[in-house]
DNA sequence: GCATCAAATTGATAGATATCAATATGAGTA
DNA sequence: TACTCATATTGATATCTATCAATTTGATGC
């Protein structure tokens, strides 16, 4: 949970979660993402990496692209863990 | 946004907002913090001043002893802008 | 004022992390 | 195979943070 919790806790990943959130059909391609938050590409791929394996993102290959949509069961996880009360740092 | 996320997403910050979400009365003595969650003193004190500064709890002086205990209103915050997908970093 | 106790602050240190430049990987294409 | 381009990984560095020992602050009671 603190481990989920972390992974969204940074300006520039809630950025990422924000923009794919927001897209049209739901997904976004990395390619576009080093621009929209105005980091380097490593910095952006570091960051999708740690959302994907915090189970925020999902990550799909097509051709020589990533694209990226985001997993909303996992935020609804944190959302009742967190109104529920059931905050428990061992889950 | 990220800054009150920041401050959840720490698994000993965690333990004190579950303890004092899980409490009878609704708050808690600092002074039964530092066993509780097997840290010192100073420690404890340290994330209690940050979830304080963060919004999530209430710091209440007593005589000698601090009490704590939560701000719903705050973890509803959290909830909702996650739910509602109005994750922005510049909130 | 003085002693006592709870909590906060300071100082120091070890470990984590955000960042970018440089390089490697891997998929498409000719 | 070789070339190209998108993405990932590596390496290095600077900043942040969690932690505790030592000290200070602040409130109570004598």
């Amino acid at each position: 949970m603190a481990a989920v919790l972390k992974a969204l806790a940074d300006p520039v990943r809630l950025r990422l979660v924000s923009i794919i959130g927001q897209a049209l059909d739901g997904e976004v391609c990395a390619c576009d993402l080093p621009e929209a938050v105005g980091k380097s590409q490593p910095t952006v791929s570091h960051h999708l990496r740690q959302l994907v394996a915090a189970g925020i993102l999902d990550r799909e290959q097509r051709g020589k692209w990533a694209w990226f949509r985001l997993r909303p069961d996992q935020l609804e996880r944190i959302c009742s863990a967190i109104s529920l009360g059931q905050i428990t740092p061992t889950a």
